[in-house]
DNA sequence: GCCATCATGTAAAAGGTTACATGATTTT
DNA sequence: AAAATCATGTAACCTTTTACATGATGGC
């Protein structure tokens, strides 16, 4: 489960509510691993009963600000350093273009620019959403590698359209 | 759900039994879209009952060997052209690296190297693999994927240990 | 006063992993 | 005869998404 240590990494970096972790989850973090705030609450709530972060704050609209514990540190320390990775993976576009290749030229090609269009489009979010952080922001970083990633995506499709043959 | 069109897409190209499905999705289809043999049989008979596919075999040890049906192939068409593809993505090693930051140098460092060498394991299990996939296999396209997303990663990791300075 | 945004939660359903369970055939 | 592989399934548990639900504050 990486919910949980992705809660204790932003928090060690920074104190935040509820709300503002889902904003992270839903912006820098959206490349690596994503959150909703229906799953945000229950795991704030799971990791204060047990012991890992405390309330240290309430601000104007009842909102709670969660810091890690001296436990909570040790915990996320103890995952980097001793846990293996998970590098399962899974991506959409690469399924679909495998599976593309079962249509009739005209709407495979069809299929295939609609999903290079769709990875252009996230590729052009990323670039904005890099433009509004610091260069030197950790999670700069983050957006960076998903970009990266999108362009070897981005370039497999060019290729297998151009396999296709010209139109 | 893609797991419905990972396998109506399998089917599609070649009628199989639950068990060499499970070993697709093992093997070429690992790097895309991964599946137990606990979800493969249950799917297939939520699409036997829904009349996308059907039993077209029996073989020695009680197998049963599935294909498409006609509506099991325009559902298939009709999800590569009209449906949107989903593109999110996880990728824990981006995580980890992002929260290995928040370690001393040392420890960093070690994390680091540990998460390297793991995705470096998989590229050459990645390669081998391939290596046993006719070049003009499409299985082989969704490997070369696999492989070139983990070469950005490999590379980004370096490019973060190195910016921590020399040892 | 209205709308956007801040702020938090729960419930139901879907998707996915791990573990349990069984038995047939083939290879050694 | 034993071990490996083929072959199928279910149950329990965990994770994630979608939908439901509510209310406060700030700007127009």
């Amino acid at each position: 489960m990486s919910l949980r240590h992705a809660v204790l990494g932003l928090l060690a970096r920074q104190p935040s509510t509820g709300y503002e972790l889902t904003r992270k989850f839903d912006q820098s973090l959206r490349t690596t691993w994503h959150a909703r705030h229906s799953q945000i609450y229950p795991e704030l709530a799971r990791l204060e009963e047990a012991g890992l972060v405390e309330v240290v704050g309430h601000g104007p609209r009842g909102s709670r600000t969660f810091a890690l514990t001296p436990a909570g540190r040790s915990e996320l320390d103890r995952w980097l350093v001793e846990d293996e990775p998970d590098r399962s993976q899974r991506n959409e576009s690469g399924l679909r273009l495998f599976l593309a290749q079962l249509l009739p030229a005209d709407r495979r090609r069809q299929a295939l620019e609609r999903d290079l269009a769709h990875v252009r489009r996230e590729m052009a979010g990323l670039r904005e959403l890099a433009a509004t952080l610091p260069p030197d922001e950790p999670f700069a970083a983050q957006v960076d590698l998903g970009l990266r990633i999108d362009a070897v995506i981005e370039e497999w499709l060019v290729e297998q359209v151009a396999r296709d043959g010209p139109r």
